[in-house]
Order: C-alpha cells, then sequence, then structure tokens
DNA sequence: ATAGGTGGGCACAGCGAACA
DNA sequence: TGTTCGCTGTGCCCACCTAT
C-alpha cells in the first residue's frame, strides 16, 4: 500500500499519493484541505479542524488523582462496548489485558502498566508499549496491540489523555496462515475403513465431509434437521430429496447465523441410516447418550484420526475445506460455494477458492476448451 | 467425557486509497 | 465529490494441550 506523507508541523494533515492535502481524525473523518501548505487559506482551514477535534482536550478538567491504565481497564469494562462483546470474546480480552496490566514498564523496575499514568508522555511510555508488545508471539503480540488501543481508547473517552499512543505500535506481522489440511482420498478410506457405520466416529466425520461444516454445527444437528424436498433435475423431471437445513451456530447471538441446505448424499445416508433412530436428539451421542460438547468433539476426533493411524493435522475443520474444495473442484461457482459453506459473504470463498488444487481446474479448463472446439468443427464441417 | 488455557485460523464489516 | 474495491482490524471459532 502507498506510504501517506505526515507533516510534523500540523498534526493529522497527510498527503495523499496524488498530492492532494487532507485532514483526517476519527472524530470527523477526512476533510480536504487547500492545496498550499503554510498558506492563510490553508491555516485558516488547518485551525478550524484542529479545533473541532481538540476542544475536547482545552475543555479537560483537572484530575484529582492521575487515573492508570488500571482505571482505563475498568472504564473499559463499563462500557457499551464491552457488554456488547460474547462470553467468549470477554475471555480474551481479560486475557490480553491481564498480560499487558501485569507487564513491569521495563526490566529493571517493579512498576507495572497496571500502575502507571494513562497520560504518560510519549517519550517515556511509547518505548515501554513497543517493548512489551515485542516480547509476545505475533499473534498475541496483535491481541495485545488490540488492548492497549482499547485501553486508551476507553481512558480519551473518560478526557483522561489526548493521544492513544497505543495507535503508534508499530503493526505486527503474523506469520503466513497455514490452512487446514484437506483430507485426501486415501486418508477418508483410511478413516471409513477404522470406523463403520454407526460409530460416532463415522458419524461425525461424515457430517462434516459431506457439508455440516463446524464442529459446532455438527454436534448440535439433530434429526429433526431433516426434511424432505422436490427438485426439477437437468431432464426437467421432478425429483425428491433429503436435505439437513439448519442455522449456523457461528455469531448466531449477533444476528450473524446463516441458513444452510446441505442434500445428503448417498455416502452420508449410509451413515445417517445406520444410526438408532428409536431415540430424539442430537445425531451424534457420547457413549452415555448425551450430546458432544463442542471441545470434546475436537479432542475425540483427534483420538479417532489417531486410531485410523492418521499423522496428526486431519481435523474437523479439515473435513469442512475438502467439502468445500471438492465441490469447487467439480466445477460449482463462487456463489454455489457461498451457499453450500453457510458464507456470510463471497468475498471469504473467493479466498478459499483462491487456495484450490489448480490441476483439476485445469483439466477442466482443457476439457471445456475440446468441447467448443469440436463443436466449432461441427457447424464448419454442417456449413460446408 | 469435560472443561480451562492458549495460540492461531476463519470470517466479515467497514475503512480508506485510488480512481472516475 | 462520489464510487469502487482491496485491505485491515478484530470478533469469534477451532485445535491442541493439560488437568480433573
Amino acid at each position: 500500500m502507498a506510504r501517506k506523507s505526515r507533516f510534523a508541523d500540523y498534526p493529522h494533515v497527510l498527503q495523499l499519493k496524488n498530492g492532494k492535502l487532507v485532514f483526517r481524525h476519527p472524530l470527523i473523518g477526512q476533510k480536504t484541505l487547500p492545496a498550499d501548505i503554510g498558506s492563510e487559506e490553508f491555516a485558516d482551514a488547518y485551525e478550524k479542524l484542529r479545533l473541532l477535534v481538540d476542544a475536547p482536550a482545552a475543555e479537560a478538567k483537572p484530575a484529582i488523582k492521575k487515573p492508570t491504565f488500571a482505571d482505563a481497564y475498568v472504564a473499559w469494562k463499563k462500557s457499551d462496548e464491552w457488554k456488547a462483546y460474547e462470553s467468549k470474546t470477554i475471555k480474551g480480552h481479560v486475557r490480553h489485558a491481564k498480560a499487558f496490566l501485569e507487564a513491569p514498564m521495563t526490566k529493571t523496575s517493579k512498576a507495572t502498566f497496571a500502575e502507571a499514568p494513562v497520560d504518560t508522555p510519549e517519550a517515556e511510555m511509547l518505548p515501554c508499549l513497543r517493548k512489551t508488545v515485542a516480547s509476545h508471539a505475533a499473534h498475541k503480540a496483535k491481541r495485545v496491540a488490540v488492548t492497549i488501543r482499547k485501553l486508551y481508547a476507553a481512558a480519551i473517552k473518560e478526557e483522561w489523555c489526548l493521544r492513544n499512543l497505543g495507535c503508534d505500535v508499530e503493526q505486527v506481522e503474523l506469520p503466513p496462515s497455514s490452512p487446514e489440511k484437506v483430507w485426501p482420498d486415501d486418508i477418508c478410506e483410511r478413516f471409513e475403513r477404522r470406523h463403520q457405520l454407526g460409530s460416532s466416529a463415522r458419524t461425525a466425520y461424515a457430517l462434516a465431509r459431506y457439508g455440516v461444516g463446524r464442529r459446532g454445527d455438527v454436534a448440535k444437528i439433530e434429526r429433526d434437521n431433516l426434511r424432505t424436498k422436490r427438485y426439477i433435475d437437468e431432464n426437467d423431471q421432478i425429483q425428491v430429496a433429503t436435505v439437513i437445513e439448519f442455522m449456523t451456530q457461528k455469531n448466531q447471538h449477533n444476528g450473524g447465523s446463516v441458513k444452510v441446505t446441505v442434500v445428503v448424499r448417498p455416502e452420508l445416508e449410509m451413515v445417517l441410516n445406520a444410526l438408532d433412530r428409536s431415540k430424539g436428539g442430537t445425531m451424534l451421542k457420547t457413549q452415555a447418550g448425551k450430546p458432544f460438547s463442542q471441545k470434546s468433539l475436537s479432542n475425540q476426533m483427534a483420538v479417532w484420526t489417531r486410531q485410523a493411524g492418521l499423522e496428526p493435522g486431519y481435523t474437523l475443520h479439515g473435513l469442512r475445506r475438502t467439502f468445500g474444495s471438492e465441490i469447487a473442484e467439480g466445477g460449482a461457482d463462487l456463489f454455489t460455494v457461498q451457499k453450500a459453506m453457510g458464507h456470510r459473504s463471497p468475498t471469504t470463498t473467493a479466498i478459499y477458492m483462491d487456495q484450490l488444487n489448480e490441476e483439476p481446474m485445469a483439466f477442466r479448463a482443457a476439457a471445456a476448451a475440446k468441447k467448443r472446439s469440436a463443436e466449432v468443427k461441427r457447424l464448419r464441417a454442417a456449413e460446408k
């Protein structure tokens, strides 16, 4: 991405690649400035905008006791933003906030960030922030940096400080991600040979392998999710199919759940038919006859793959990828794959498809081209 | 079998640079 | 100035390890 040039004398002003000067601030967004930096017109426009964003600072009340990061943490926890978080998200924020607040500000001092005033001058605070962020592995570092920004944001809202120094901590570069392993055919066969129809292992495997994606969904699917649907096939004949219909668990609390319809393929039908139909509830049950918890299912899947003699790394989520890859490589378009995977946005599906094995696609493209040229030849021959 | 802790991947809304 | 679209930030989820 093009780097923006900034001006030390004019905070919040930056020059775009096209040469335009803009004033950018979270409170007012982006405003274009007159082109000549230093001109009277520019100074007037700049001053007006600066007053808009700095006004709260001028009115800031003198604090009796300097608020600390611990106080900012309390303020954040009282905010509406915090109350809107899902419980797991709160757990994460608490963990990263603790990691930050309990860390010593410097190697030699005993003072922690919890006791440090939030308005500690930049020159003193910024190097400490950078060091503490850098002391963690990439992913955690990124999360701790987010926490620091959130704490500053809470403090700024309380008018305890003016600047969010968290924004000045360098971006943490994440290592390239290694997506969950797709299960090749021979691996699938090995698993199927070891885990026979009717077993929980085979049921969990089949649900994930043939379209009921995430572990949360696999654990929750019930016989009540089965429906019979009619559809018209390519020969205009009315057909009947069994489908599994469900709302995804992911983002359920914030209305982000997506409806997914999975057509039950013969391989999955075989597995479902082998199950005890006398009892209701979830398709997958523990030995005690209870539904699996999500974590237990992950743990159990690792046991089942070990039993099948598979090397580590073949997981439930890998089966979800396997399903997505299969339909995409089989020629399904982006929209179809998106619906089948239960993605809310096609962008996500596009990322998936970008990582697919290009060979099947290449062969399909070649076959399509061959078919097309044969048609052209036939047409020309007919014209003659 | 269950659950807590932790690192890391998935998913998506919205920001903002580039362009019309 | 309005629009487009790639990219980033971050909420949420999963895998894995460990303890019970």
